[in-house]
DNA sequence: TAGATGGCTGATGGAACACAAATCATCTAT
DNA sequence: ATAGATGATTTGTGTTCCATCAGCCATCTA
């Protein structure tokens, strides 16, 4: 694994700015293609984080996208207006609201997903399709806490 | 590698929402931490670049930060105030600025880089050593083109 | 010498957000 | 039963980042 020469090249592997540089210039792209189906960057991580969890309440949805409960609001007032997610009384506590994905967001997502194909080709081209399936892996253990779908021992 | 299991799973890898995503919640900390050192994100992404770079145009900064050029001059003006760069005219073409690190502009970066540690800690809590050091050279390769410390071979 | 180019300045505007305050429904504890 | 806390909503304010445009100077190229 080249430890030891990295260690001694490059003492301070701090990868934050790198995830910036990179998120932004993803991001940048991914605007221009998500602008015909009516979404925004923050709309897709909304629905991806519900399509992982299958539901959540929106203190939790705060919470994990590190966002304002008053902000909140108006995404997911724009995401139900678009018919992509629901708002459910929680039985147990009925000040709750339980988002979900309705069919038609599942299908979005699925669609934002696959027009975005072609922007990870131009931002992630240095990497080959099994280094993307990696970072793919690692990203989502750490966003979620939990191994995508391979388990944590396999992802290197 | 589970690849088969992970496509039939999950069809559509896209790792653009997760990037976002984790960018964010890095960059949220990151500030916190960057704040006493009159720095920002941003301006560790451009001091990285440079150090890599070893000196740099601005328009070639611009290009590769994806950032319009305007907002380049400002963002060099903070950098050079607090003498972290500095703008020398190029002898070939003397329109243009070239922008170098200052040694105390590397000595920052150093000490910034350092001062994330906690921050990676936390963002990263779910990575083990060796999948961060993964993900460091994988962002690190997209980034820029090419492998990190490592042989791009090496990296899987 | 004319036009293109690199960089600088200033102004304008939009988007994302954080934060505050007030409202309503509902839960919890006394 | 009632008082206070809580989840969600609405509205409003302010900030920061950033794109864009227009005008300017110095310099290069044809």
């Amino acid at each position: 694994m080249c430890m030891a020469l990295s260690v001694v090249t490059q003492p301070t592997h701090r990868s934050s700015a790198l995830l910036d540089h990179l998120a932004r210039r993803m991001r940048l792209r991914t605007e221009a293609v998500l602008a015909p189906l009516g979404l925004r960057p923050r709309h897709l991580v909304a629905l991806t984080v519900l399509r992982v969890r299958g539901g959540s309440t929106q203190q939790a949805l705060a919470t994990t996208l590190a966002m304002d409960g008053t902000n909140i609001v108006g995404l997911l007032n724009e995401l139900e207006a678009d018919k992509l997610i629901e708002r459910r009384r929680s039985p147990e506590d009925r000040r709750r609201h339980l988002v979900e994905l309705t069919d038609a967001g599942v299908k979005q997502l699925a669609k934002a997903e696959s027009a975005l194909a072609q922007v990870e080709q131009e931002v992630l081209g240095a990497l080959d399709a099994s280094q993307r399936e990696t970072l793919y892996n690692l990203l989502q253990l750490a966003a979620t806490g939990t191994g995508g779908t391979c388990p944590a021992s396999m992802l290197e």
